[in-house]
This record gives structure tokens, C-alpha cells and sequence, in this order.
DNA sequence: GAAACGGATGAACCGTGTTCAATATCTTTC
DNA sequence: GAAAGATATTGAACACGGTTCATCCGTTTC
């Protein structure tokens, strides 16, 4: 066989992210195959190798995918005036994410990549975005604090809430008495919050 | 061949678990093979199905070792009659574990079984009681706090440590002005505890 | 029309977890 | 001591994974 010309690169690419992201979507990481995926855009294995350097790289780009969605799920929560209760909404809707697409979710947050293999800039700066909704909000709660700590302080609050939603999803913690992960999380935001004053001095 | 009674089906188990946690240790989860395993203690691969289920047994149980050795770490820790310094010395212990245990480390909170793989009461059992040693801290901190509480807030700032652990040590947090995991901890624990008074409203 | 180009192919390679019939050694029996 | 029985151990084989690359053929160019 030869060139097709059926799709361009840019077509194939969206294609074979499109197929990746259905399989996680129903089965999970573990059933994603460079072969089911190629079967899944009618294409052959091989050809996958030209759009993407490997695997990795295709996985790399469809929690790019995952990110911007969760950048727009953020982005649509509606702003009042009281920030604490921003933040909760935005906790709320990360939550509701996290439940509607809890296979794209872990992929997004547990998968590694081998050895070494650092992010791309253009994934870092996806990040970057998502943690700059928060860090809005952050800044109007306590516009005292400098850009530093606060910056800081996003990262502490998005990664111990990454940590809740992580190992309460992969049954790490026992449960007692039946708290969610979302109970976890508001306990974490809300002590967090309140400790927050203390940053300043 | 047959049985060579050169060890018995515990020692087995020792010698394998043990070979494993080097092979982790040295290389990381992704150089972890059943031939491998095997040929390191002189056996054939076939062996380690006589005395595990498969490789994830193995996993678990190696994760239990990692438990093991993670809950000696805090025990040794002094106490004083400062609860809130204690906690800073446990969490220093704890990153002092993970910094000369990556790899170890990194399995024993990433590693996720497959599908519905119910993790095993003895491994649960584990966990409660590295949790137990934060709890006694937390109780002599806030005893006006009610247990069921308490407990809820132990899982919270585990988990939320963990989430800074393993966000920081996947390079998935540009890190701003350098801090470091260290930093991002010693925040989350300290906004924590700050607002933990605020719990018992 | 023919020649050059290059995208697409899929068989092949190597390595993975896992299985299982065959086997070699230990244990028991007499 | 020898034969029979039991079983731990083996390693070849299976299915499947990511990845490669010589080959092929649709497209483009002249």
C-alpha cells in the first residue's frame, strides 16, 4: 500500500487521539494498543509511527486533550463575589470532571512517562493555564499575599488535592465511616483556607 | 527437574520479594520482570506462579515490605511534648524515606492494580497503622476534636502529602522559583494545621 | 507516458506475563 | 534397599505488546 492521501497529518493526528481517547475512555489505560487504534482509525499500526514518535507520545498529547477540557470545565464556573465560595465551585466542578471521565482523569494524572522523558512545553504550559483559574481566584481572597507565596500556595492546594482524588480512587485509603473523596477534598480546601492568613507573616 | 528443596515455599517468597525490591530499587517498576526475578534467585520463571498468583501479588507484597519500612521510619521518630513539631519531624521522616527510596516509594503509591483488583485486608491493615502514627499526634494536638474527625483529617493530610509527592516527583508542577516538594509539604502542613481549629465548629 | 517520490503497509523481531505437560527429585511404603 | 507415589521445578509454547523497516503503490512531476 502507499499513500492515501485519505487524511493529512494534522487528520490523522486528530483521528488517532479521537480513537485513544474512546478506548481509555471505556477501558481504561491498559487497553490501549497501538494495533486497536490503528484498527479503530482504519489504519495500519505502522503508520501510527509516523504521526507520533511512539506511544508515549500519543498518550502525551491526549492528556493535552484531557487538560484543555478541564480548562474549560473550570473556565465555565460563574464567579460571585465571595472567593471562598468560588473556590468550592471550582473544587465542585473539578470533582464532576473527575467522575465523568475518571479513566481520562488517571491517564492525565498517573501515567509516567519512562525514564527522563520530560513534558513538553507546550503540555507544562497547559498546566500553567489550568492553575491560573485558581490562582485568580486565590488572589482576590487574599490580595495581600505575595505573587511568590501564592503561586506556591496553587500548587499545594492542586497537588493535595490531586492526592486525595488519587489514592481514594485507587482504594489506598481505607474509607471510615464512608467519606468521599469529595468530604476529603472541602475538609482540604477549607482547613487549608483558613491556615492560609497565617502564610503572610 | 523437581523439587529441590534447596528452600522452602516462605523462603521462596523471601528471595523473590527481596530480589524484586533490589531490581525496583536499582532500575525502577518498568525493569521489573518475572525472568528477571527469577533468574536472580536461580530459579526458572515458572517457580514464582507456585508461590505467587501472579506478578501483582508479588507487587502488593513488596508494597507491604515498603509499608513495613516506611512505618519503622516514623516510629523512630523522637517525640516531644511539641505535637506540632512532631509533625514536621514525621513529615521530614517521610521525605527522607522517599528521597532514598524513590523507586520504592513510587510503586507503593502509583502502582495500581488492575481492574477491581481488591487490594488485600493485611495491606490495608498496613496502611491504618502508619496512619495510626499521625492520628496519635493529631489526637494530643486537637483533643477536643471528635475521632471520627481526626480520622477524616488524617487521610486528608496524607493523601494531600502524597499528592505533592507524587505531582512534584513526576515533573508534572513547573516548579516556581524552585521550591521544592519540601517546601510545597511544610506549606500544606502548615495551612493545615492552622485551620484545623476551625474543624470542630 | 514514465520516472521519482514518499506515505502506508504488515510481517517480523524481541520481550512480556502466564500456562502446563513433562520431568527429576524427594518421600513413603514395604 | 528398591519400587511406587507425590510434587516442586522446569522451560518450551502461547498470546499479545511496542516498534521497525523493506516493500509496495498512489501521487506528483516532468
Amino acid at each position: 500500500m502507499a499513500r492515501r492521501s485519505d487524511h493529512s497529518r494534522a487528520e490523522l493526528s486528530e483521528l488517532a487521539i479521537a480513537a485513544a481517547r474512546e478506548i481509555v475512555a471505556a477501558e481504561g489505560l491498559e487497553s490501549l494498543t497501538a494495533r486497536k487504534i490503528a484498527q479503530a482509525i482504519g489504519y495500519s499500526p505502522g503508520t501510527l509511527y509516523n504521526v507520533f514518535e511512539d506511544l508515549d507520545d500519543l498518550i502525551v498529547q491526549l492528556n493535552g486533550r484531557t487538560l484543555d477540557a478541564l480548562y474549560d470545565r473550570l473556565s465555565a464556573v460563574p464567579r460571585t463575589d465571595d472567593p471562598a465560595r468560588d473556590l468550592h465551585g471550582l473544587l465542585s466542578a473539578y470533582l464532576g470532571f473527575l467522575n465523568e471521565h475518571r479513566n481520562l482523569w488517571t491517564v492525565l494524572f498517573e501515567y509516567r512517562l519512562p525514564n527522563e522523558h520530560i513534558l513538553p512545553d507546550w503540555y507544562l504550559a497547559k498546566v500553567e493555564r489550568a492553575l491560573g483559574l485558581i490562582e485568580a481566584v486565590l488572589a482576590s481572597l487574599a490580595p495581600d499575599l505575595d505573587p511568590a507565596t501564592r503561586a506556591k500556595a496553587v500548587r499545594t492546594l492542586w497537588a493535595g488535592l490531586h492526592g486525595i482524588c488519587s489514592l481514594s480512587g485507587a482504594g489506598k485509603l481505607q474509607t471510615v465511616s464512608g467519606q468521599s473523596d469529595r468530604e476529603m477534598a472541602e475538609m482540604l480546601l477549607d482547613c487549608f483556607l483558613a491556615g492560609l492568613p497565617t502564610l503572610s507573616r
